[in-house]
DNA sequence: AATGAATGAGCGTTCATTCAT
DNA sequence: TATGAATGAACGCTCATTCAT
């Protein structure tokens, strides 16, 4: 996972100071959700962490689920900058950005922190309709950019048979956290299947028959 | 998602009347659960659901933790009994075993209770040993079913390729959860989805060429 | 502490079996207040302790109350048979009798039972009339003993003085027991000072100067 | 008993507003262990008694078990100044420093609050270690004075036969408490034990022969 | 910006007691 | 005698939120 950053638009105008101050209680959010899930996460242990007193800690958030919202934003903002990274390198083919772009996001999940904030997102976007479509938003750009990098390995497919394509391979590699993530237990054969997993993706896409 | 059943041995020894009450409590947790999430559970609204005082459903379940704990031993026991049905159905080859194990699974996927319950199940694997172990065994046995299924179609590749594809397999199903799960906003591309991605597991399965 | 006996009138009707049963709970009641508190001490915890059903213990004592009220008036009524029983050795000289009841009575008073059970009591007596009545019965009854103890020694002395001289033989022997009872830390002087005050209570009671 | 100041280093910071309302917690939690016992002390009686809310309760104590532990402190923190004035009048002779200092104690146990409120420390002691410490803190001090007193009187005993004639004399005067405290229904020879009993300590400390 | 104080609801849990069977 | 089931109150505690300063 990337670290925090405050590049949303709605946070530009903050002084330096007040921005340290929220992205400092962005973080003691984000790791008491990871070390704790959204049960156990209050506005308190958000402000006993970043030694402020509650109070205070209403007026950057005034609400608990504002805070948990705006974390979201900002934690999944940049989530596909590493992907458009890779996207940019003209020195890859586009098979070998595809490849890479795969290696990435699997070995990502493989973080503690990916590994224990992704699945606590899932289940929040269950229940509140905010954090669900923060999700979906990411899981749309993650797509399109597979999509894309499909596109250009295959520009014979139409738009359809890429979406499905990118929407299968987005899946099947969210679908390994909660196997070979972090401390999951099943890490002695992890390297294996993320060899396995991505050359399996490359074939699909090499081979893939379009619909007559 | 099958229907709770008491088939446990731990709950053999109840009369009738207190099994349908623990089941009652047990669907209600279970319900709970899967419309508020963890963080929305107590025992008094599980209580209310079930028309008992607090008092008395503390007679039943003396704690949340057992409650929960409980409820998954009892939900997940079952759980892959449907598959062990298509592998005992003689009239299949083993390839059509596992199609038809494979698209089980996905179809299963997309129910209401499966695409919620389980990622709650994910997000409090990580915050509670007890339901990790819960979580973690069920997957063992889905897997080593697949495992078997794997075995008598390519009955020349070893044990660790067979769990390796296995997990793989496993893997990206579940990943389509939060994709082409109910209500998750992909459903016109989930039924293209699921024949994709079964046939790109029997594809894989087949021509899956072992180390030399 | 002697063991429980039910030579009280009220017992001498029931049961062998009923009387066994009464027996095992005022002993699991007893060592549940000497191991928890009042404050510690459930209907609950005194049923499991005995094996059985709260209901069932309600059968043989329908409040948690009279329970210990019970309880007291079991365990203090043949408190004093032992001093007593000095007091009828007639191989003994009066003085003899006196020294023997004190140190009797100091040492008992090291026993973690009694250490732990006296002082529960005495602080229940200032909340319960009850057990205020039954605390002072006892004290009432061992001072009568030290009375006439002293009595032998001194014949020519008054009533009053008797009983003046055996009450405060009688506080200062029990104010020791949060002293040198059982682990109070003090333990490595206790001999020496059990010594010392029964020196002093017999010196007092032989040198005591009736008012002219 | 004296009634409760915030003396303690740890409550000096506290503005004045502040301080006031923790001594009035403290001194509703005193009465009510007083009235009630420790079984009969809950959080909410205590908020009841000073108006407030539980919540604003657990504002100022956050857990029951620091009220009742700082109410000790505070309360038994100052409790042998007053012996200390009485040793720091250079009017006195030791004898007569000593002798006003045993019944100053003495009279203190017949107070209300002090009769009560010390055997129900002593039972709590019993069970909760921190108390135990306390206690013992306390009684460590006011030994420590009598012992003082002792060796002012007798220059020529050792340091051991001291602490032992201050154990056994501030024992005597501990179990008192039970017999001649308020309401205690002894209250008529109360007068004459006190007098018995100083004499006794008098007597004893003069005329006790050290070991040779 | 920040604190301190307060509210009121809710939580999991324990409990004495009751009562039909 | 004994069990199992239920009630309703109380408990210690945590919490999101509010607001005057």
């Amino acid at each position: 996972m990337r670290k925090l950053k405050l590049t949303h638009p709605d946070f530009q105008d903050l002084t330096d100071q007040k921005a340290a101050k929220v992205l400092e209680i962005l973080e003691a959010t984000q790791s008491l959700l990871i070390e704790e899930g959204y049960a156990g996460l209050s506005m308190r242990k958000v402000a006993a962490r970043c030694n402020m007193t509650v109070g205070n800690l209403t007026y950057y958030f005034s609400a608990k689920q504002d805070l948990v919202h705006i974390l979201l934003d900002v934690a999944l903002e940049g989530y596909t900058d590493d992907i458009r990274e890779i996207m940019a390198d003209t020195r890859l083919s586009g098979e070998q950005q595809l490849e890479q772009a795969l290696v990435y996001i699997m070995q990502d999940l493989m973080t503690r922190e990916t590994t224990r904030f992704f699945p606590e997102l899932w289940a929040m976007a269950n229940h509140d309709p905010v954090v669900n479509r923060e999700v979906q938003d990411l899981y749309d750009r993650e797509q399109g950019l597979i999509d894309q990098l499909i596109s250009k390995v295959r520009p014979d497919l139409d738009g359809e048979d890429c979406k499905k394509l990118a929407l299968y391979i987005s899946a099947a590699i969210e679908g390994h956290t909660i196997f070979i993530g972090h401390e999951k237990g099943w890490n002695s054969r992890s390297a294996g299947v993320i060899d396995l997993a991505v050359k399996n993706f490359l074939d699909l896409v090499r081979t893939y028959e379009r619909a007559p």
